[in-house]
RNA sequence: UCCUCUGUAGCUCAGCGGUAGAGCGGGUGGCUGUUAACCACUAGGUCGUAGGUUCGAAUCCUACCGGAGGAGCCA
């Protein structure tokens, strides 16, 4: 019999110390369903605790599959009847159930699967009413949805969130282990014209003042806005700790209706002082394949399940992205390509114009067939911040496209010339007042610089295939939408 | 915000002018090892809402509400 800490199974790090919730029997500490798949032999005593995934009667016992969410596939437990609460409580075990399981982990007699768990007590935490929504089959993304509380039940979802779990983990580790440091930027902004979008107010005034447009009265002074971007913060910190970066959510009050905008998301936007506009599409380049390169090593299981039933193509892309060669053109490139293509586009190709959906799908999809960067912009149709070349109509701007998504990274090097900078403010009719701290950064000590944003649940789009921006985000917040 | 499609049982859908259907899920019973188990029986719906056309509307028309896909904007 063995006891706590000899098990033969590596217990997780930290699981020593979660209390056994047996009454009957505390001998033996938990065991994660993903451990116990892996096992490399036969334990006379194990503990399971999870969310029963299916029940299946075979007269003289029944088939529970558990599973905790340590990994996607279930842990099958035989539980036999003579078990003191099998009429009474076992025989009526639906999915959605919460239970914890004792007994030993031997060798299946069945197909399938390699180990499974002979109960010697099953502990019922908790019934799932016969109206729990989760059936074992037929549910659609949409449905699911508005049971996003339940919705990571499934095995569709308990991927995409082990995966973006992950993903987020893999991001902190590629800017660590390149010197970059992790700077929080504020959620709150005073900075009403970011220029990135419609922004969220923050107030506490009542409507009434609000009307009034007393904002002197306002908490903060002044109208106060969600963040809609950390990037100009980002630059003040990268202009002290050279290499920079932050990772946190980003707010945009557009009224988006597509399956790839969110009004709340997360976003990665490093910052790199001394560097130019080649430096910045070689991060972003690294970075797409590094993570890319994380998500196949690390979450193989997850993987196969999208490629099995969400995409077809997806592990066939994700090699790809991780062992080819990326291209890079010019925007003037770019669109003499798709002007020689032939192809009947719906939005004519012109210079000066932004590239519209179809023509970056054609671009990263039919012409290269792989991920591209597009760079040197015209100037007109980008933001203020950017650096403007010495042809004097562009911009140092970049955009990585990826197949299936679009535009997965934005990203430019900044104007870091005073006078250029003061200019661009006046082109885009905006205050240099309200810009004091930003253009002080060229007044002391101005340095080349350049950065980019990448949207993280398009990331996760790209790396799990899931086509719906909202079933890569626990609680997708979009308008008319802000359940949970 | 615009365009297109869509809204029938808990879920997935069929029915498209003549008294509401299937599969799955739920309940009951059966089955010594199953794998979205299987077999039998059974309960369950004022057909998104409000008007209109008609002898008669789930079915046709209008409006509104919800959902999806595409577009714009972007990440």
């Amino acid at each position: 019999m063995s006891r706590r800490g000899e098990s033969v199974l590596e217990p997780p790090s930290g699981s020593a110390n979660i209390p056994a919730m047996s009454d009957t029997d505390t001998s033996v500490t938990r065991s994660m369903v993903k451990q116990l798949l892996a096992a490399p032999g036969p334990c006379p005593e194990v503990r399971v605790q999870g969310w029963v995934r299916t029940r299946r009667d075979t007269g003289a016992f029944s088939f529970l599959e558990i599973n905790d969410g340590s990994c996607l596939a279930n842990l099958q437990v035989i539980a036999d009847a003579v078990l003191p609460n099998y009429v009474m409580e076992v025989a009526h075990l639906r999915t959605g159930a919460s239970v914890e399981v004792v007994g030993e982990l031997v060798a299946s007699q069945g197909g399938g699967q390699a180990w499974e768990v002979q109960a010697r007590e099953v502990m019922v935490h908790g019934h799932a009413e016969e109206d729990f929504p989760l059936q074992k089959k037929g549910h659609s993304m949409e449905f699911l949805r508005s049971i996003a509380h339940l919705r990571p039940r499934s095995n569709l979802f308990g991927a995409v969130f082990r995966v973006r779990s992950r993903m987020a983990y893999a991001i902190h580790r590629f800017f660590q282990e390149r010197g970059f440091v992790y700077v929080h930027t504020p959620i709150v902004t005073a900075s009403d014209c970011e220029g990135a979008g419609e922004m969220f107010r923050v107030t506490t005034l009542d409507g009434e003042s609000l009307a009034a447009g007393k904002d002197a009265e306002d908490f903060f002074g002044k109208p106060a806005y969600l963040t809609v971007s950390g990037q100009l913060e980002g630059e003040t910190f990268a202009c002290a700790l050279s290499n920079i970066y932050t990772f946190g959510p980003t707010f945009r009050a557009e009224n988006s209706n597509t399956s790839r905008h969110a009004a709340e998301f997360w976003m990665i936007e490093p910052e790199m002082a001394f560097c130019d506009l080649a430096g910045d599409m070689d991060l972003a380049e690294a970075m797409i394949k590094a993570l890319v390169d994380d998500a196949l090593e690390h979450c193989a299981e997850d993987l196969g399940f999208f490629a099995k039933f969400v995409d077809k193509g997806l592990l066939e892309r994700l090699q790809f992205v991780r062992e080819r060669p990326f291209a890079r053109v010019s925007y003037t490139e770019a669109v003499e390509i798709l002007q020689a293509s032939g192809e009947a586009f719906e939005y004519p190709v012109e210079y000066g114009h932004n590239l519209q959906s179809e023509h970056e799908r054609y671009l990263t999809e039919r012409h290269f067939q792989c991920p591209v960067t597009v760079f040197n912009y015209p100037r007109e149709i980008k933001p203020f911040y950017m650096r403007q070349n010495d042809d004097g109509k562009t911009v140092a701007a970049m955009d990585l496209l990826v197949p299936g998504i679009g535009e997965i990274v934005g990203g430019s090097q900044r104007e870091e010339r005073l006078d250029r900078l003061r200019a661009n403010l006046a082109t885009h009719g905006l205050s240099e007042a309200d810009y004091w701290w930003y253009v002080d950064l060229r007044r002391y000590g101005t340095v080349p610089h350049a950065g980019f944003g990448l949207g993280f649940e398009r990331l996760l789009m790209f790396v799990t295939g899931v086509g719906n921006i909202r079933d890569v985000i626990p609680f997708p917040r979009v308008p008319g939408w802000a359940e949970f």
